[in-house]
DNA sequence: ATAATGGTGACAAGTCTTGTCATAAACTCA
DNA sequence: TGAGTTTATGACAAGACTTGTCACCATTAT
């Protein structure tokens, strides 16, 4: 084999497996390990990592920096990949530590002249917006690694209800919405799948927790757990264009909407009894655009709460 | 130079002149003709898409697959660059085409084998969440175009109010908000810079339009000039804690809220008087989580549309 | 037709690569 | 402490691979 397929070959080998040793791969290439130690050299002065010991042991690693093979992209997927990341920089949390920030350089610098110069012009022109929060997460990365590893974590949470305290909880996963970030887990003070905000979860460890982790095999399934409505209700209700529109901002509420070619539309659905507070505000808020049909249960309610309220702007 | 050393500047060289003649970089490189065309063939096996023409007028291309130089990335680095591109497949529509689906799939299926093992582990467990809307927006290709140009389009629009007509507007940006594009553009109908939700723009064209681009060589100040209010009037509120935190997912009230230690907080600024009808179902929306103080004018107009609203529900 | 350009094969000159051997240094473990 | 393991480096000859040259072909624009 020629010395510069070796080469391109041998890096992907290193990075496969991180430790070897000379002799491996003298053998595995079927030259002398003098070609190896040169060949390595050779990378190593090409940018890859690579770090050795001597002694029993010892032996030759790449570093946490890998060099990934060269990979054919498109024009297109360059950008795209760059604007993705660059997206990322809306979050003043990641699980993923800092390194985004420092992958978008690196991705930034390597690029051809010419891709640069379009990413330049398009930088100010495009964005993917996520609204900036003040809540920093900074727990995240122990979430995902429990969730990951399906290990129990002690956590200190502070609920809307009931101030800070201790609870025990098995991360399942974890998602940013709407700048927030979110980790659904089994609560097992609470013995069921619940949803945690991680900007109000202070702190989280290990610490000797003699709970069993749960079996999680099905995520899914999990999730549904959690979502499974008691005590159902009919719900009907017209919506004008305008209604449909902010309707579909909801994301719980866009798949259970009907529309029709005017642009208005209906929902008829079931939901939860206890769910009724909830869409008391709901429905105010939508003002005119909705007539609302069933429960007359609801229909007191918003009642009651409109005279509340007007009674708060006397 | 060595062969393998020539090799890796020569995939950096062509990939920087997209177009080239042997000739050229037999010069560049001081070597012959004859063995920058035996590196141009293996170049090619290894993957770079080259492209030739014989004749006058003729000579090298690299088509539009272009291999990026390897480049050193941190195991986290990589890892992060995955789930941001994942994290686009929430958008129905981009202005990249489907560029970022290949671009994830090479770029999973280039990766060593414990970091491919680490992103299926956490493939599951954490996302980028952004709502799935329905309206699709076709046009974000032509209007990113001619945004990074500076160029005049005629747009069909179809608007809340007026439904749909055409309109000549020279884009400036566009951006993803909540799952919705958005482009800020002059509008050359009401002679200011507008937002325009380009999910309802059905068609956009360069075509014979006869208007000279504006200059807009500050975009911020275009944008900031989209925001002055005019006929400002005094806005104060108080917010208890629950109402802060609503107030914290709207992105343009969010700069201007004060929050006291206890979460509790108010606002005092500044608003534009034809933003009175918007600000009166806010906060009808905000229910008891709010004491208005400021203006007289906005406590009025809450009055009267809770007690309509009342009507209707009674 | 002519000139420009890429494409291929053959071959000798010579450069670069490789294996071997010797030696050193650092480290582990018994 | 000493034996064994492993990386590290230098020297050198054999030889494998690379290079330049040259001859020739094919295609295409002018």
């Amino acid at each position: 084999m020629p010395k510069s397929k070796r080469l391109m070959e041998l890096m992907m080998t290193v990075n496969r497996k991180r430790r070897f040793k000379v002799q491996e791969l003298a053998d595995e290439f079927g030259v002398s390990k003098r070609t190896i130690l040169r060949d390595l050299q050779e990378l190593s002065e090409l940018g890859v990592p690579l770090y050795s010991e001597v002694g029993p042991h010892g032996g030759y690693q790449v570093l946490r920096e890998r060099v990934l093979p060269p990979i054919a992209f498109t024009e297109g997927e360059a950008v795209s990949m760059f604007f993705a990341v660059h997206a990322l920089r809306h979050y003043s949390s990641l699980p993923f530590e800092t390194e985004s920030a420092s992958a978008l350089n690196k991705f930034y610098l390597h690029m051809p002249g010419d891709i640069r110069d379009r990413i330049d012009s398009m930088k100010d022109r495009v964005d993917f917006i996520t609204p900036a929060r003040r809540g920093d997460a900074p727990c995240l990365s122990v979430l995902l690694d429990a969730a990951i590893q399906g290990k129990v974590l002690v956590v200190q949470y502070e609920s809307k209800e009931e101030g800070s305290h201790n609870r025990m909880i098995q991360p399942v996963c974890i998602y940013a919405n709407n700048g927030l970030w979110y980790c659904t887990a089994y609560c097992f003070l609470r013995r069921g799948f619940r949803v945690f905000r991680c900007d109000r979860i202070r702190e989280a460890s290990y610490e000797a927790t003699e709970v069993e982790p749960i079996e999680l095999s099905d995520i899914r399934a999990s999730r549904q757990g959690a979502a499974t409505p008691r005590e159902p209700v009919r719900l009907r209700a017209e919506f004008t264009r305008a209604g449909i529109q902010r309707c579909e901002s909801e994301l719980w509420l866009a798949p259970m909407l009907v529309v029709r070619e005017d642009g208005s539309g209906w929902i008829d659905t079931e939901v939860a009894r206890s769910d009724l507070p909830f869409f008391t505000e709901f429905f105010i808020a939508l003002g005119k655009e909705t007539v609302l049909q069933e429960p007359a249960e609801l229909k007191n309610s918003i009642r009651q709460r409109l005279a509340e309220l007007l009674e708060r702007y006397e």
